[in-house]
DNA sequence: TGGTAAACGAACAGACTTGTCTATTTTATT
DNA sequence: AATAAAATAGACAAGTCTGTTCGTTTACCA
């Protein structure tokens, strides 16, 4: 395409990955995506081959987009403590950004089967990430509690998208400020 | 009805708890649930006026069921810390009943859209109840970090909804056990 | 036993779903 | 300038969705 400065490849990625997000992988039809991406019908099918394989990729997109953010967060601090309180900073942003949708692979979860095994390993292989992304920033030998900062972030971000508000995140972090105080991280 | 033990407006609602929980609210279609339901759609139209309103209908049960069977473990002990543990037993107990498939209130909540303010109310109801219930346990002047054990739990029922596992619970069973060693929480 | 209400099956409306196909135009490359 | 690839619009298939409206049958109660 000459007139059009991204690719309808792109493009419908771009759409997935605003559309799925904001309504949900069911509630988003794939007539929506190729008229707000401004695409033939066919040219989705030519590059994905199925609603599914978009969602994969719109998963696939989503991880790399969302870390890269939260790493613009946790880079600005060496000290790990600084850095994983970072991290609910991000968290902060994010919801203002994104008017509290929550974690898409966590509210994609709740929409897939347990046939859909490709969704659920895109999923589950983001948050196995997320959970060493923690545990890689303490000290090896003392990273035995480093879970207990994964789940509070998690809840930290679901907790917000249900209240449609900052608390969860401001007491998952004061919490976790704690616990570095009482010694139980390091 | 003579022949059949339950009224077909149970029977709906019945099978609404069981389908929606299991496969999602917009992955489940109205005739699915008469259907399996015995019974005819006029008759779903007759008692709810609107798949929506039959969502709420399914939220409210899902609430009065959910919190009943967390209290026949909760009760089981008078002290405020094994109540709360007693608790995450509950969590161990329904995933495996309900072979993993999370909170049906926060899955509702990824599938909602922003206008459906009378599902998010039900959604935030119940999980402002859940909050008092664990904030009621502890005495009332030291419930200050109560908000933790909240937080912990509900991490607890997602992450194990998203592996397939019992580790998250173990995890935040034994880190509410920890905070309250350190009196942390009291 | 007659009347009222509930439930029934089934058709129907109208809009929506994913996905396929065709015939045509545009773009990029050689 | 010719050729091959990419993208287009739009029709179409086959099915799903929610919700309404029939006329009929069943059940309960006075």
């Amino acid at each position: 395409m000459k007139h059009h400065p991204i690719l309808p490849k792109e493009r419908i990625l771009e759409t997935a990955l605003h559309l799925f997000h904001k309504q949900g992988y069911h509630a988003t039809g794939i007539n929506q995506i190729i008229s707000d991406a401004g695409v033939a019908k066919a040219s989705l099918y030519l590059h994905y081959k199925s609603k599914e394989e978009l969602g994969i990729e719109y998963l696939n997109a989503r991880q790399e987009i969302w870390f890269a953010q939260l790493k613009l967060f946790t880079d600005e601090s060496k000290k790990p403590k600084k850095k994983i309180l970072a991290a609910f900073d991000f968290l902060n942003f994010i919801n203002e950004k994104e008017s509290f949708r929550g974690c898409s692979f966590l509210n994609m979860l709740s929409e897939i089967q347990s046939e859909e095994t490709r969704l659920l390993a895109s999923i589950q292989n983001h948050k196995t990430q997320l959970r060493e992304f923690f545990r890689e920033i303490l000290p090896e030998e003392k990273g035995e509690h480093t879970d207990i900062i994964y789940l509070l972030f998690e809840s930290a971000m679901t907790e917000s998208q249900l209240f449609k508000n900052q608390w969860p995140v401001e007491k998952a972090k004061q919490a976790v400020a704690d616990l570095f105080k009482l010694k139980y991280i390091k």
